[in-house]
DNA sequence: CACTATTTGTCCGTATGTATG
DNA sequence: TCATACATACGGACAAATAGT
């Protein structure tokens, strides 16, 4: 009974998960549902994976197919393969998903207590789109400090950060953002917050966030826009954020008073 | 200078959006941008489309591939084509996109004031997965009442809810879920839900969930799993609702009491 | 009225990728 | 591994409708 273990293992997918008519071709829906499946822990690490043909014949797709998808999970390391063996869920370091808590005043993941770090991609003056121009109540022209950042836990990087702030100035240096948390630097260059907006969406990674958050282009991403307002009302800082929803959540607790 | 607002189109989309090397066709890719530029207003209704030598020429693509992305548009309605006059974002009634705020006790969609509907899609006992037995502190074979709900405004449906709740009975008619909130349900059932956990994330579609929607199957969709505890801190209510982000988005309002 | 530029519609041939048995 | 079918993507060519000169 050696391949008892991988025929388990299909039963705990959904064969309902693949859509031959969709133009993604089946070799990587197939692929993205292994890959979930590994990293959201239903296959365990040392667990053996289904064999081709229990794949192909699960999902009703070719052995090709189903061989590609092996193939190409363990060109990204999440399994190995023996000849004559069989496919089993690599040993890597698979980082403790994240989650943060959304709402609180302090929801800044500098306070998360994981070591999480901020790394610049670009810091330049720019003029921002217009929507955004008429936002800020700026002119046309008006050129404005954008930063795109990047957070990683462990080496592995779960957010993209792209950010306007017209009170930030040329001259701050680059590597003033990579240590201090965003709001310790709203207080250093005298911007209060009295009011913050999130409104919560999912959108697919174009290639540029793509390549940023090491992950496939179009990989569904948790994506949260943030207008922070000062006491008089004025837009003061605009943030996209957009998560790696492998590598991290938001979390929302409501106590009910009563019924 | 026939040509000129097509071509003052393209300047808002943003050539970077397109990855030669993605698994995801090229035309699907480019039809996706087009797409969400259309239903996010960028491309305003009434207003000339880049003709396909501009979307070939803008995002590197040939005649063809942005010939069929445009082909394709026409087919769902978005877009109108004329030979020798272009194309143009067609009159159709796009949906206001809807915002509902996140994390207030009240956060019910039926106190929208917006003309929802709840459709019941199935309704049955079923025996939940390992996890939700667990978590319910339930016996391996014990069934509970799982609902598949659609909730539609104006007809289209925008949210999709798969909802497990030992307390429901068999006997409860089909016909009960479709009118009430969720929340007198509850009361009239005798359960009193005390804290409310919620967790956010993405995903892409499933075929079923796409059906149900009407979007395509991989679509980016914003998740939402909620757990529902009496005052006993019993989990009485499971629930994952997976949302069309193109038709409705949460919001978060946080005021900051002091720096 | 022609003449031209633009745009969509249709066709060809070919190369590559995907998927099957 | 092989043979085969189909989808995707490319470049090129020409026709037909439209609009401006």
């Amino acid at each position: 009974m050696r391949q008892a273990e991988g025929a388990a293992a299909l039963a705990l997918l959904d064969r309902e998960l693949i859509d031959a008519n969709s133009p993604s071709p089946l070799y990587f829906q197939l692929y993205t549902v292994l890959h979930d499946a590994i990293v959201k822990g239903v296959l365990p690490v040392g667990s053996r994976m289904p064999s081709e043909k229990d794949l192909a014949d699960g999902f009703d797709v070719s052995r090709i197919t189903a061989r590609r998808t092996l193939v190409e999970l363990a060109a990204k390391g999440l399994v190995v393969r023996h000849r004559g063996k069989g496919t089993f869920v690599s040993h890597a370091d698979r980082p403790v998903p994240i989650v943060a808590p959304l709402g609180s005043n302090a929801e800044s993941l500098g306070d998360l207590g994981r070591d999480t770090t901020l790394t610049v991609l670009s810091k330049r003056m720019a003029v921002p789109p217009p929507d955004l121009q008429t936002a800020f109540g700026l002119g046309a022209g008006t050129r404005v400090c954008q930063l795109v950042r990047v957070r990683s836990a462990s080496g592995q990087p779960f957010a993209h950060y792209v950010s306007w702030t017209p009170k930030f100035s040329a001259s701050m240096p680059k590597k003033e953002f990579e240590g201090a948390s965003r709001l310790t630097l709203f207080e250093r260059y005298g911007l209060r917050i009295a009011r913050m907006e999130r409104f919560l969406s999912a959108e697919g990674a174009s290639p540029d966030v793509a390549r940023a958050l090491n992950v496939p282009s179009g990989k569904p991403l948790l994506k949260l826009v943030r207008f922070s307002y000062d006491a008089q009302g004025q837009l003061q800082d605009h943030l996209v954020a957009r998560y790696n929803s492998d590598l991290f959540s938001y979390r929302v607790e409501t106590k009910v008073g009563l019924d």
